[in-house]
DNA sequence: TGGGATTGTATGGGCGTCAATGGAATCGCC
DNA sequence: GGCGATTCCATTGACGCCCATACAATCCCA
């Protein structure tokens, strides 16, 4: 069962450098990846982070396009122009981009949370917000289909 | 799986020289070429630069064709008539011809922008347009928009 | 079974190297 | 010899690489 599971809290230092989840770092390797591809999340203050299953994913969203037609045109500026592919140190630390800190909020500390095939890269505040509406939604949810409280919802809790 | 991504933003000197970003030096140098292979992008005041992969595309999308159609003629002329094949120096610069200074509206600084295969030098201003534009589009596209229309509509398969 | 040792991860900081950039020097054509 | 173009050199600042520390979980062994 491979996938990106779980959500880890870290810490960001003087130099902007934060630990990528050692789990996660186990999977982008076994993917064949030394860097991280990141780009910001379309309908989310987060940025999405990935391997090479990422960077087939968007390729193959493209790839449905007649090259140098102006919709892969333009797509492809979005895309790859806002993608950044993230060195790994040594240490398994990579250095958040500024553009990144300042669309996702981020100021000292970030949060890694497993999607799958990708995760996200948010910031404390906000993903307590997001997290809030989400069981909320999904307490509504439950209510209507009359089950038990099924317990937490699916995201997880701290590492 | 490697392709020119990200955006950087360069400065010219007085000799019209600018620096190009590193990790697009080197997938140049792996795709097997010395100098950077570039023409004014075709819908856009921007130009169009790269490698091998680039050449390739042209040909592949020339081929599909029929030699001196009228179709054919536009294209080649417009792929090819105006492309230069740009030295990079020892120190990882280009000079901007004059030509494509101007169909881009460069004067100081350029953007490097990062297409997959290829990749666009714009003028800082143009490019902030066009990047809001990419945005929106792509979001508008990810959006509602039929998701299995890869056809007609503007979107492609789920990432 | 308890405690020490060991390992792996996260984090902080020092330092050398490389990339970007500006300017000088050299080459070549006219 | 003049002038544009190319090569060479110097500076600076960012980034990668390395080492050190802290802490927690695990393992080993008496």
């Amino acid at each position: 069962m491979d996938g990106f599971v779980a959500t880890y809290t870290n810490r960001l230092d003087q130099k902007g450098r934060v630990s990528v989840p050692a789990p996660f770092r186990s999977l982008l390797a076994r993917e064949g990846q030394d860097g991280l591809y990141c780009y910001p999340a379309l309908d989310q203050p987060a940025i999405d982070g990935g391997g090479s299953r990422l960077q087939e994913a968007i390729a193959s969203r493209l790839a449905v396009f007649e090259t140098f037609s102006e919709e892969h045109e333009i797509l492809s500026t979005a895309f790859y122009g806002d993608s950044r592919v993230l060195k790994i140190d040594q240490d398994g630390r990579i250095v958040l981009p500024e553009e990144f800190r300042t669309y996702a909020g981020i100021t000292d500390t970030v949060v890694f949370v497993g999607q799958g095939f990708k995760f996200q890269i948010w910031s404390p505040e906000r993903f307590e917000e997001r997290q809030k509406e989400a069981r909320t939604h999904l307490r509504s949810v439950t209510r209507g289909l009359g089950r038990n409280n099924p317990g937490r919802s699916a995201a997880g809790d701290q590492a």
